[in-house]
DNA sequence: GCTTTCGATCATGAAACCTGATCGTTGGCT
DNA sequence: AGCCAACGATCAGGTTTCATGATCGAAAGC
């Protein structure tokens, strides 16, 4: 294997690369860069001496430039290169702060009252040296986000995942139920209740987010748009709401308060399907033993919660 | 997103850090590149100084040197990025060639007799201007290693993959039946003969593969070692041991002449999890319109097959 | 036809790179 | 102990590469 005249590829040179394409103009990629039009000139020109083909069109004059066939395929292969390159500064930065015994972990409110507290009380027996740092967001794609630029090791979401640098796994099916108030009708059916019953109640929601969004265009497919008349992003405010008479809700289980008397759980029995929390972290990066033991951990957890469904 | 320091990263550096991983010492790894020792070390040192950490710990004298925990970390980018860079290269060196209407496909024999026929033809006349350069290889090994290092656009392949750069698709699963001489006892069995039954046989197979050991573990897993009397790579050659009544063999249903009278072909209802053929080709290379449409080809070609099990 | 926009090219000074020689350290050998 | 061999670090040097700033050439818009 000699990879020869590819030796003297620099990270600079598909950063470039990558710039113009974005850019679209030598000169525009040049200032965002901080070098002179010429430099980026000249990077390309090596750029291409190097690969043997001619990566970008310049039809000369003001006209637009465009990537050859060769240049985009070159540039997939840069914008990969590149974000594993990030990957490998996160990793390094994260070594170089000494975080060999620190895990973030990212988390929203139902896992956060549901899963984690066993989790973190079996995980820091027998994981003492480990220090876990929580980050609790309202919004999941921020968490992703953090993922992403290696501010977070790990986080919960709700599979599967949009595309991008992310290997997951799954820790557990949370399955929809409908929040009704104490003695409502719908809770004495000898049979679960249909979507269509259930989109013609007045409605008590969470505020948008993925998992929102998918129950609602589960009821929206029976026709009947679905009426909410109010959102909120607390679990207790929601079931407030629900036990006032307010309206009924549909929420995953694990967000509901069974000892409320307040209101009745009817069961859905997977006329819609179960909200699948996993875990997620960055594909690229490396995965330290503490990140590994705590995956482990809360699979082993959750297994455990799925087998005793709330039966307190 | 300033990669700062690291835009000076170079291929060459994370060559260095491989190789000197891989020899043991700056020196050999020196020798391996064609450089000098000095030069190695100066290139290490500016490693260093881009990551910011220490990546190899020297201590000193005669002594072997080791990596750091940041060495390993980053070693493991370092490989992943130059296996993409390998793969760029071959991306730029097929679009040199000219490549554009040409796929090179590995094959082996039994989809070569029973898929290949109807899929080229089919692929031919819906795709008139690519040439399809066919690959037929009794080392299957060979098969993907020849994809790994980009001399083959796609390989037919029995899954799972091992591990390894590749991205796959399952065309069909291929049935393991019974051959046996034309009147053999074994056919008349009202019910699949137990696996049992057969590793009393005396057995014709396949010469060593992936798919033939699989078959064997399975019949070992009976407590008795499978007797196999003769081996050959050729279909024809063993079903004609089979007809002439030098044993029984178990094969991929594909594979089995089902018009030679002088056998007679039994089901085994699953009892050996059925062979599964696929499509492989390599995760970070680029597809090419005529690999894609050569898939979605080969998935429809498959999925009617497998509707008319050999019903000729 | 003039101007503007854009990339290519060229000369120049600065920085990076490789080589060859030398040095410091350490383990093994005598 | 003392010498030697193996190994990486370092230094001086010539060479290559790189970025700059100025200049040139092509083409579109007015």
């Amino acid at each position: 294997m000699k990879p020869d005249r590819w030796l003297g590829l620099d990270l600079r040179h598909l950063v470039a690369l990558k710039t113009i394409a974005d850019e679209g103009s030598f000169g525009r990629a040049a200032e965002r860069l901080g070098y002179t039009q010429s430099a980026i000139s000249q990077q390309i020109a090596t750029l291409e001496r190097i690969v043997g083909l001619r990566l970008i069109e310049r039809p000369g004059g003001p006209r637009p430039i465009s990537l050859t066939e060769a240049g985009r395929i070159l540039l997939r292969h840069a914008e990969a290169i590149e974000a594993r390159i990030l990957a490998a500064k996160a990793d390094m930065s994260a070594l170089e702060a000494g975080d060999a015994g620190r895990l973030r972990v990212g988390t929203f409110q139902s896992v956060g009252t549901r899963v984690l507290p066993t989790l973190l009380r079996r995980f820091s027996e027998d994981h003492p040296g480990v220090e876990i740092v929580l980050r609790e967001s309202a919004d999941e794609v921020e968490l992703l986000e953090m993922v992403e630029r290696g501010e977070l090791d790990l986080t919960f979401w709700t599979l599967p995942v949009p595309a991008g640098p992310y290997d997951t796994v799954e820790l557990l099916r949370d399955p929809y139920v409908l929040v009704v108030p104490a003695g409502s009708p719908l809770a004495e059916l000898r049979r679960p209740p249909t979507l269509k019953e259930i989109a013609l109640q007045p409605l008590v929601g969470f505020s948008r987010c993925n998992a929102m969004d998918e129950v609602e265009s589960h009821l929206e497919s029976t026709g009947r748009t679905p009426n909410f008349v109010f959102r909120s992003d607390n679990n207790g405010t929601v079931q407030g709401l629900v036990g006032a008479g307010v309206g009924v809700s549909v929420a995953p289980l694990l967000t509901v308060d069974e000892d409320d008397e307040s209101v009745a759980v009817v069961d859905l029995q997977g006329r819609i399907p179960p909200r699948v929390i996993g875990l997620v972290w960055h594909r690229d990066r490396h995965r330290s033993p503490a990140a590994e033991a705590f995956a482990k951990t809360a699979i082993a957890v959750c297994r455990e919660l799925a087998r005793e469904p709330a039966a307190a």
